[in-house]
DNA sequence: ACGCCCCCATATAACGGTTAGCTTGATCTA
DNA sequence: TAGATCAAGCTAACCGTTATATGGGGGCGT
C-alpha cells in the first residue's frame, strides 16, 4: 500500500502493524484480500527510516506479544496534511496495451483485430463480476462504491476497445 | 517502460537503445515524451541479466559510436509470444482516493465532500485538456486514439466521483 | 579559432510498490 | 496428541521510475 495511505490510516491512532492491515481491510471490503501480508510491515520499516513514524517497543502496556506500536512523527503529521491536500490522480494506463497492438503488428506476431477483440471479452467478463457484486454488496456500503467505480472504469475501457478496433481496421484495408 | 514491451519492440528487428527508445517514442505520439531518458537502459540490462536478449559488442558494422546491438535470445522470444497471447488490463487504481476519503473522516483531517469536489474540478481540467489534444492530433492516429482512451476513463472517473460525493453526504446525514 | 549549447548514447544509484516465502507461537479439532 | 489453522511479523528480491552523470560530436555565433 502506498505510504501516504498507511501514514494517514496511522493518523487516526497508533497501532502496531497487524491492526493496521486490518484497518485497511476492512476499509476495502472484499477487494482488500488482494493485499499482500507483508507489504504493511515493509511499508512500515521505511516510513521509519525516512522518519515518518516512530516504533514504541513497548512492554509498557500489558499487551500479550511483545509489541511495536507505530506513531506518527511531527513530520509524519505534517506529511499526511500535505498529502490529503493535494489532488492528483493516477495517470491512465493505456499505454501498454496500445504498445502491444503497435508491436505485435510490427512483427507480425499476431493480428491486433483478434487482440483487441479477446480483451473486449476479457473485460467484459470482468464487467459482469463487478456487477455482480455491486449488487452482493450492501447498498451504499465502501465495497459497494468501489465496485461502482470499477464497473465504469471498465466500460469506458470497453469503449476505447471498440474505437481501437475500428481504427486497427481502418488501418489494415487502408495500408 | 515495461519489460516486455521493449521484448516486443525487440522482436521486429535488433537495435541499440537509442533507436528502441526512439521507436517507443514515435509509437507513443505526444505522450512519448514524458519517457524517461535513461529507463530503457535499465530495462536492458535487466533483460540482458535474465537472458531474454543478448548484446553483441559490434564494431563489426560500420557504426560510429562503439555499439551495443540488442537482440532477442531463443527464451526472449518465447516469453514474448506468451505476453501477445496473454489477456491481462491494468487493475483499477481507485483504491488508495477511497482510502483518502476514509482516513481524512476518521481522523477528522479534512471534509471528505471537500476532497470529492476538489478532484472533480481536477479531473474537468484534465478531460479538458485530453479533449483538446483530440482535436489537436491528425484524425485516426495512433496519438489521438490514445487520447480519446484517456477522455473516456476521465468520464467514467467523474461519474464514479459523483457517486462518492452522493455516497458521503447521505453517510454525513445518517451519523 | 574558441567557447557554447544541444543532441546522441549510455549508465547508475536509489526510491517505492509488490510479491513470495519464511518464522513462531497459539488455538482449535479430529 | 498430532495435525491444521490462524495471528503476527519479517525479509529478499523483482520491477518500474526518477534524477543525475558522463562523454563525444556537430553546428553556430563572435
Amino acid at each position: 500500500m502506498q505510504q501516504e495511505v498507511v501514514l494517514a490510516m496511522l493518523a487516526k491512532e497508533a497501532s502496531r502493524g497487524y491492526q493496521l492491515r486490518a484497518r485497511l481491510r476492512d476499509a476495502l471490503g472484499p477487494l482488500g484480500d488482494d493485499m499482500n501480508a507483508g507489504q504493511i510491515y515493509v511499508t512500515l520499516t521505511r516510513l521509519e527510516k525516512a522518519g515518518l513514524v516512530t516504533v514504541e517497543e513497548s512492554a509498557t502496556r500489558a499487551e500479550r506479544p511483545d509489541g511495536k506500536v507505530y506513531s506518527l512523527t511531527a513530520d509524519g503529521h505534517h506529511r499526511v496534511a500535505e498529502w490529503v491536500s493535494e489532488v492528483s490522480w493516477p495517470r491512465p494506463d493505456l499505454a501498454v496495451f496500445h504498445l502491444k497492438l503497435v508491436a505485435a503488428a510490427a512483427a507480425r506476431l499476431a493480428d491486433p483485430i483478434a487482440l483487441v477483440d479477446a480483451q473486449r471479452r476479457e473485460l467484459l467478463r470482468r464487467l459482469r463480476d463487478a456487477q455482480r457484486a455491486v449488487m452482493a454488496e450492501p447498498e451504499g456500503s465502501d465495497a459497494a462504491l468501489l465496485y461502482e467505480g470499477i464497473a465504469l472504469r471498465l466500460q469506458a475501457d470497453m469503449r476505447w476497445l471498440e474505437a481501437c478496433e475500428k481504427s486497427w481496421t481502418r488501418r489494415r484495408s487502408g495500408s
